[in-house]
DNA sequence: GCTACCTGTAAAGTGTATGTTTACACTTTA
DNA sequence: TAAAGTGTAAACATACACTTTACAGGTAGC
């Protein structure tokens, strides 16, 4: 396991979309109100412009009939590449000392 | 698979104390320093009162060698509990129907 | 005693993110 | 034309990670 980060995952909202609304006919309106959230959200969260809260991962698992940690590692994965793909946090991670491996010097 | 989450699971800071700083006689104020961030942020992820972010997660992962995946799983774990412990999330999630398996019917 | 060090935590401020309400513009379809 | 669905912007409330600064308490050594 050389990598454990996704390269360019989706974001949670894609999959939403195109694995569970789609395929239900579920369009953006109903699928605000049956999950309680506003349109607005709703829309952000489907083009990616918000992420999966963890009350937002529990609707979902509810909804979906699936774990809510589904969604958050999505969510995660996601945020983590996000994260490396700053050049900012490339450099402070790069910047940080491995505290184990120390034996044998 | 009944119960996927965690009956009172630990917050991730107690983990890295007890099986990450402790065994290598890591202080806090050494940890801080390592891992870049300040004392009391440190302290506050410690002792529960701050989580786990994607960055400090890649922090981590580099400083124990470990993938950034085990601290963001320890903390969504952890807010998932912590957002099923709240009557108010109870209830909004309660309200939530199922939109599958209309099958049969 | 005094000093040095480690620790916890509070206050104030910044940046960022989810979420709401409201409103406007666009597209498709009946 | 009218209705319905959609995207998105503005303004706002709320929350959280994180910083800087500061203060108090504990412990170990002189």
């Amino acid at each position: 396991m050389k990598d454990l980060i996704q390269h360019n995952p989706p974001h949670p909202g894609e999959v939403l979309l195109n694995l569970y609304l789609e395929p239900l006919s579920i369009n953006v309106t109903e699928a605000a109100e049956k999950l309680m959230v506003t349109r607005p959200n709703m829309s952000a969260i489907l083009n990616g412009r918000t992420g999966i809260s963890p009350l937002m991962a529990m609707k979902l698992s509810k909804a979906f009939n699936t774990s809510p940690q589904l969604w958050l590692n999505l969510q995660h994965n996601y945020d983590l590449w996000t994260t490396l793909n700053s050049k900012e946090n490339k450099r402070i991670i790069g910047s940080i000392k491995t505290l184990v491996l120390n034996r044998k010097r």
